[in-house]
DNA sequence: TAAAAACCATAAAAAGTCTATGGTTTTTAT
DNA sequence: ATAAAAACCATAGACTTTTTATGGTTTTTA
């Protein structure tokens, strides 16, 4: 019988576990599986080159969005990672797994991995797992259902933000002041004035304060 | 037990009948189904107002995209239909069901009506139908594997494209000549080239003919 | 093989965006 | 309550980008 060789990244073990556990005693029709697990950034990448270097290339990396190895000094998330899977592993299947608070990543993780699956953590549990191998083995796309929701909420605006929008965004999200920005977003002062105006009209809160452009853009999976 | 009202409205009658049948013969658990039905735009239309009129609302809207009215001279279609029934009917859930052909439109979908379904027509059985049912009702998006493979391939490009790239696109694949565009585009020709030059960049088919950029285009849901 | 269409290049015009500047209004902290 | 800080607004000019007008070459079509 066939092995599916899966590869999971996540910083809790214990989920790590739950995923194994879970997926190896699921019966499928045509194979088996077989886990292997990673518990950090690095580690993660490691295990994906080495798989590339010895042509055992894994069908399916699960990877959650969240890595924070924040000891080694940056932060790499799981899209960097997903980013390099797809050059050295270009024929696994990726799929993310995301706490509902990194859904807005969704977008960016849209362009830049294409992932063959998504799941908001929320939405996991045997059945969706399953479901997911099998459909991600067989015809991609598979996505949660919040996952769906946050992707028709994109899908239904067709709004274009350019790099500065998405940086004056999100440095007003975390409540950078006006003054303060002109150090992140390569733009002059009556510049990100003009240009928070704009994101305004675009959104549709007219002449409204910050908040309600922070929750517009937000309700859209802008920020 | 509580009745859910849903109206269909497609060209053909045996589809119609076809979608009746099943759906007033599938068990809910909660509520029975009453369908209404419509042949034509103006006939679903005119259903639609009344039943707003008369706070009668259906609760689901099956609409079908092509509805070739050409007897009344202009070609009307579902996606018309279901942009006048967000206005007078904002409560109904929208379905739209689409044959593989009109699958492009998804986009312009999106974002003039952001159904709460869509359903290519070659996914559609008696479990998807009552699959969303439920899910409309309930927790929507629903969307049909087909259609979810179509939003993945415009999500995955962030591509923004004006009016006129759109509309360029779209009298090129409909075979009009370059010198004619000016009828329909609002630019001069020179300022047509141009733009189908970098089309061709943007959708990385270089220096290649006209099919090339239509075919990518096409690819990407654009057209 | 002519005529039509498509394609290309460039200068000038037009439109749009950004900056510098100086002012007014709102918010914040004491 | 009020002074300081920040946010907000307006405008002229610099700058960038896009569009047009024009005239030419290449390719396609009948």
């Amino acid at each position: 019988m066939k092995t599916i060789r899966i590869l999971a990244v996540d910083d809790h073990k214990m989920t790590l576990v739950g995923y194994k556990y879970i997926l190896e005693d699921t019966k499928f029709p045509d194979f088996k599986i077989e886990m292997s697990m990673a518990n950090t950034f690095n580690l993660g990448k490691e295990m994906i080159l080495d798989s590339a270097k010895s042509n055992t290339f894994y069908d399916i990396l699960l990877l959650d969005i969240q890595l924070s190895s924040i000891k080694e000094g940056y932060a790499r998330t799981g899209e960097d990672l997903g980013i390099y899977a797809r050059e050295v592993s270009p024929d696994s299947k990726i799929v993310f797994l995301s706490s509902f608070s990194d859904n807005y990543r969704i977008n960016s993780i849209m362009n830049t991995v294409n992932p063959e699956g998504y799941m908001v953590k929320t939405d996991i549990n045997e059945d969706a797992l399953r479901e997911m191998v099998e459909t991600v083995l067989t015809e991609p796309p598979y996505y949660t259902k919040k996952a769906m929701i946050a992707i028709r909420n994109k899908m239904s605006s067709d709004i274009y933000l350019d790099d500065n929008d998405k940086k004056l965004l999100y440095y007003l999200s975390i409540g950078t002041k006006t003054k303060d920005m002109i150090e992140y977003v390569s733009l002059s002062l009556p510049g990100i004035e003009n240009r928070k105006r704009q994101l305004k009209e675009i959104f549709g809160v007219g002449k409204e304060n910050d908040y309600a452009l922070i929750n517009a853009a937000r309700e859209k999976g802008f920020i």
